[in-house]
DNA sequence: CAAATAGTGTCTTTAAGACAGTATAAC
DNA sequence: GTTATACTGTCTTAAAGACACTATTTG
């Protein structure tokens, strides 16, 4: 006898097969007040990797919410940031990078502006801390306040392949997404200067200011992406610079 | 008393949290002999969306595999493909895009040379099928010798959104990966206007000959990517093209 | 005025596009 | 020669980079 669909959903045995665990990993970017570009990791209190340094994350809950939401979720209990700018990185699947049992690792990129982080910046965050990421010959090194170093390879799980990976896609990422944007410390009002450093950070290069500000005008203000605001910066005793603003519009 | 991660991992029960399970779909593409792009769809034998329209997959073997060797398994295990050219796309894990259960998909997409996929383009292949898929005004359509045709809305789960995501992936890697030439009837003995074909065939766009030319000498014959061989291609009673073929050099 | 940062102008190189043209095979 | 496809040259525009330059503020 033929099954409809609802008969043939009435009597789904889900639990037939094996099935893997799901994780959502963030890799959280910021760019620190020395224009690098910074990465959250917390210090895991329990087995596996106990003590080790490791990226924020967790299980998704099964049935209840997407991996999408898992990342967001996470993040919040872990670092109580929310509203993120959190988008999808990669997802990585061996067997046995973790040594639990099969952990699928959905990756997320986030950006979020230093100032929202400071916590993490401090010395007494014992669990979470902002680490300078530095690539150097294609291998990862973190370093905190000159204080605690060590190699990527040295982190949790796959940790490493996973933060190689962001740095990669937000590099080739910021010509074409508005991401340099989600690291200012105020959408609303930044200066030109404080733009280019955010992209210097990201490409982990020196920008000539002329070039530099072309492209944004090309890209960013005929595009109506952001506009200046008429107001000036601070006076720190030499010409202010030009405030600038986020208006909402599409832009490139 | 304190636990080593030994006796930790000895005493790990994996059963304790609902776990989703995790699949793998394949958005197989190639160009056909009119230069359209054509993605390779199953008829589904058996529920949910039986008699539907979807994309190629399955589940993955928790512990035994990673989602890309899944994903390897599945495309030969439905197809008979052997070493494709996959590339991990996106994973989408809305908990309702399966009816069944939560069902996370890590959609995959593979290039393929048309030749390799004839079986798929006649019309006694019940169930797996070649379609051009037309993407207008936001909206894919999907063709079969213009006796098969529906909306991509209509195929089963959410393929039409891997399907839509997939294609505006492969449009954006053209000019950086070499995507182009895995779709080539024979990397070792092509002509360039067969190249621009698939380059016009993924654009969807009409390109300018000598214009195409100068990029290709530029981004992969300078490069070493490409090189004449010398020879030349079949007489149709008109100047036959000069044959090229890829190094396995870097390339871009 | 000097000091310090903000901001511009110009020249060169390179890539991309439009478009007209020449070359070589079969017949 | 014609026909059909293969292939090139040139002009224009736009983007990217190097680098010298001017402008505006405080003190």
């Amino acid at each position: 006898m033929e099954q409809t669909e609802a008969e043939f959903l009435a009597s789904y045995d889900p639990g037939k097969y094996p099935r893997p665990s799901v994780t959502a990993d963030i890799v959280l970017f910021t760019v620190g007040p020395h224009g690098h570009l910074m990465v959250l990791l917390i210090r895991r209190g329990g087995h596996p990797f106990k003590d080790r340094w490791a990226l924020p994350g967790g299980f998704v809950s099964a049935g209840k919410e997407s991996v999408d939401q898992a990342a967001a979720r996470e993040l919040a209990e872990e670092t109580g940031i929310q509203n993120a700018y959190l988008k999808q990185l990669y997802t990585f699947s061996d067997p046995g990078r973790d040594p639990r049992t099969h952990v699928i690792s959905v990756a997320y990129t986030a950006l979020i502006p230093y100032s929202r982080l400071k916590f993490a910046a401090r010395d007494d965050a014992a669990d979470a801390k902002l680490f300078r990421a530095i690539v150097n010959d294609g291998l990862l090194y973190l370093n905190h306040n000159d204080r605690i170093m060590f190699r990527g390879i040295d982190l949790g799980f796959d940790h490493n392949d996973i933060i190689l990976t962001a740095i990669k896609r937000l590099q080739g990422r910021i010509s074409y997404e508005p991401d340099a944007f989600e690291l200012l410390e105020d959408k609303g009002r930044f200066t030109l200067y404080e733009l280019q450093q955010i992209f210097e950070a990201i490409q982990d290069t020196e920008l000539d200011t002329s070039n530099f500000r072309k492209m944004v005008r090309r890209n960013y203000v005929e595009t109506g992406f952001i506009a200046e605001t008429g107001e000036r910066g601070k006076r720190n005793g030499y010409r202010p610079a030009a405030l600038f603003c986020c208006t909402g519009q599409k832009g490139n």
